[in-house]
DNA sequence: CTCCTTATTGCAAATAATAACAATAGTTAT
DNA sequence: ATAACTATTGTTATTATTTGCAATAAGGAG
């Protein structure tokens, strides 16, 4: 899902073309975790990628569900490579994060699909909360 | 809750100060729905206030639980007055949307909560799929 | 290998969002 | 009403993101 021969023909297939600005980022992301545009900008430009084809590739990316997006706290978005599915707890007091798998939320996400019809592409959700530590401080 | 009297009560409470700017973006939002930083100051710019002001405001509103955030398809956040709590759904083919009554996913929140310790403030998410007729069509 | 088609890129310019800081103006106390 | 304190604002400058368009180059056909 993640290996890059596999996207490559993937994109191909869907009538797309493999360039090297495409894999030189597919490769930064491949490296690290949450990454908002510019970091990953600043991990690619010495290759001489221009800062508008880092966005426009990210959607790209996005758009073909290669890469996810998930919120940081302030409301910036970074992207990462979809892979093993999960979820995200940011604490808003302290920024403390936590991952959680998606099984815990499958039978809600069932249950919404049951009741509206929709089919869901319920991957990479953040949720805002009070970890532990802050909830027992700020009683 | 809604109510704007009782809002500035309780802001001032905290040591805050009633604006003639927040009162205005106050108004702004209890008129429309789901509204963009930009949308907001267009509708407000003639009584002065700057751009900063309501991109500052819209965030200290934000962190005082009086509006709440949605993320829209393309990744750009919108403001409304945190009402009655509700979550979204967007078809990410046609861009329809649906509102989702919060209780739905309350059983998978209690869950999140047991596992992790963290108290959640699961209001207003938003969910990406393909609605029943995108869906029929793609397949 | 060469030619075509057109998806994709870089550049330049436009918009959107944030930051710094001095000036302003709510609020409380006198 | 006046004064003092400081949260909040507007201005200006900076950074982040998006758009338009001509130039480039990936992928397929011959
Ligand atoms: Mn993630
Ligand atoms: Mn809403
Ligand atoms: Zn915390
Ligand atoms: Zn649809």
């Amino acid at each position: 899902m993640s290996c890059i021969p596999e996207l490559t023909k993937k994109l191909r297939a869907r009538g797309y073309r493999i360039t090297p600005q495409r894999l030189v980022i597919l490769q930064a992301l491949h490296e690290g975790g949450h990454l908002s545009p510019l970091q990953i900008y600043d991990r690619v430009h010495e290759t001489g990628i221009s800062e508008p084809t880092v966005y426009r590739t990210l959607d790209f990316l996005y758009s073909n569900g290669i890469v996810s997006i998930a919120t940081r706290g302030n409301g910036h978005m970074t992207y990462e490579l979809s892979g093993d599915s999960h979820h995200h707890i940011i604490c808003r007091s302290c920024g403390d994060q936590l991952e959680i798998a998606s099984q815990l939320l499958e039978p809600a996400i069932s249950l919404i699909e049951r009741e509206t019809g929709y089919q869901l592409i319920a991957s990479h959700l953040t949720f805002l909360g009070l970890c532990p530590k802050c909830n027992s401080i700020s009683k």
